[in-house]
RNA sequence: GGUCCCUUCGUCUAGAGGCCCAGGACACCACCCUCUCAAGGUGGAGACACGGGUUCGAAUCCCGUAGGGACCA
């Protein structure tokens, strides 16, 4: 079994690829298959080099290795290949000399119109078919006028059926089928060609890809059909990811590229999981799953055929289930570069003991800046904590000040205590009592519990904190 | 315009004739826990697009209608 992953060369991923590229994954292993990455490259203007990386990359991140490829299909860019070009052509003359293909002299111009008389005349659009039986007079003066030719396919009249291993069989009518251009009057195949040969000549045997190439599933089929390909590649249609406006997922919705997930804090963990969900499930109430329980479970079978709305509330929850389970060691590490990448000076030695304390509080490794910022940057009280610093006077910050620097051990437990002895002493309750040191140590009315704050910030600052909302 | 695909709580979904006056999860609301915020616990509200059939019985099968999407150019 061979599967093949083929995204266009966009330059990034988005969460609809990324899906698309999971589920070929768990396809491929899951049966123990060959999974192919391989380039889409049918557009002369995107296709570079950093794309390609940039594809490579994501699925690094998301752990999802291949074991062929990066290979290049289509003609264009840094890839540009002549000899695939030649390729493309010599099939194309392969099929015209089976009567499955014929050159086309119509220009853009003249398709306008006819496409444009055809519509007013109610019918539908689509090319007619006049130069499938130019005479070989017409055909000459043609090439003698150095008119440009395409060469289309020339489509069999007859019904065609597809198989699909999630939509099961669907039947496309021989009048929808019109002649389409398979090789462009510059020499480049289209889409429909290039895939077509190349799932043929790196056999690929099954095909997972978006919704959106349903509909030119029996034109690659029919392709490969007529150049005699013993072992059509088995199709699935994934249902389309939509974005909340209920259009499809798209470059318009703004942060959608994995890469964006992945700068935010989001876990690779998650992610998948969270994908893998998206069109997928195994059961009424399974939810969180390892990678490995993935590729065990994965069935096509039950995957949705209704497309699916992303719900970015969902995937950070379920980030914050990953973060919450993370091992503290790695967790810190990764916390430490978000908050360097936020210009936050941390120190990793701090960020370790820190990260007990946060990672139950945080939906994206992001929001570490702002539950950790104040053990780094001096603070500044935000509205609701100046104004609880304000209510509660320069007493209640003295006496605090005062407990903590006469601790013998500067422990939480320690500090805890101290704090407790502060409320008993004002006779305020322990909320009111350590909210407004809290406001005064932190600089926000919410942060990670008040003790461990404190300890981790150290006494010499805390107590100069105070000090100063003393004076 | 034609063809193909799709339609269960706001969202992701379970459901392949009786287990369903529809189950789970996120989000939402309430309560509990509690030093704030979270996390956790308990409870709540919330859906079978519509209309016809078939059947003793339909979310599940059939036919229509409506809506959405994709492709064709």
């Amino acid at each position: 079994m061979r599967v093949r992953f083929a995204p266009a060369p966009t330059g990034y991923l988005h969460v609809g690829g990324a899906r698309t590229a999971l589920y070929n994954w768990l396809f491929a292993r899951h049966h123990g298959g060959v999974f192919i990455l391989r380039i889409e490259d049918t557009d002369r203007e995107r296709s570079t080099d950093e794309s390609v990386q940039g594809i490579q990359y994501v699925l690094r991140w998301l752990d999802l290795d291949w074991d062929e490829g990066p290979a290049v299909g289509g003609p264009y860019g840094p890839y540009r290949q002549t000899e695939r070009l030649d390729l493309y052509r010599r099939i194309t003359e392969e099929l015209a000399g089976r009567n499955s293909a014929y050159p086309c002299y119509c220009t853009p111009a003249e398709l306008e119109q006819r496409r444009k008389q055809a519509m007013a005349r109610g019918e539908p659009p689509g090319y007619d078919g006049r130069c499938r039986n130019l005479s070989d007079d017409e055909r000459r003066a043609f090439e003698a006028e150095g008119r440009p030719k395409a060469w289309r396919f020339a489509a069999p009249g007859r019904d065609i059926t597809v198989p699909d291993l999630v939509h099961g069989e669907a039947t496309f009518p021989a009048s929808d089928i019109k002649d389409f251009v398979i090789l462009r009057s510059d020499g480049t195949p289209t889409y429909l060609l290039a895939a077509a040969v190349d799932d043929w000549k790196m056999e690929v045997t099954h095909v997972l890809r978006g919704e959106d190439l349903h509909s030119s599933t029996p034109r690659q089929v029919l392709i490969m059909e007529a150049l005699g390909v013993e072992r059509v590649p088995q199709y699935a249609h994934l249902p389309l990811l939509l974005g909340p406006d209920r259009a499809p997922l798209s470059k318009r919705h703004g942060s959608v590229s994995v890469e964006w997930f992945r700068e935010q804090g989001f876990l690779p963990e998650a992610l998948v999981n969270y994908l893998a969900l998206l069109g997928w499930s195994y059961d009424d109430h399974t939810e969180l799953f390892t990678r490995d329980q993935l590729v065990e479970y994965f069935d096509l079978a039950r995957v949705a055929r209704n497309p699916a709305v992303f719900d970015p509330e969902k995937l950070e929850w379920m980030n914050g289930h990953y973060i919450r389970e993370a091992v503290d060691e790695p967790l810190a590490e990764r916390i430490h570069e978000v908050l360097g990448r936020a210009g936050v000076d941390s120190d990793l030695e701090t960020v370790r003991l820190a990260v007990p304390v946060v990672k139950e509080r945080m939906k994206t490794l992001s929001e570490a800046v702002g539950l950790l910022r104040f053990l780094f940057q001096e603070v500044e009280p935000d509205e609701k904590a100046r104004a609880l610093i304000e209510k509660a006077g320069p007493k209640h910050f003295r006496l605090a000040a005062e407990r903590l620097s006469a601790l013998s051990e500067w422990t939480s437990e320690e500090i805890h205590q101290a704090l407790d002895g502060l409320a008993e002493e004002l006779g305020l309750s322990r909320t009111k009592a350590w909210q407004p040191v809290r406001a005064v140590v932190t600089g926000s009315t919410v942060s990670p519990p008040l003790p461990e704050s404190i300890a981790l910030l150290g006494r010499e600052r805390t107590v100069a904190r105070l000090e100063a909302a003393a004076a």
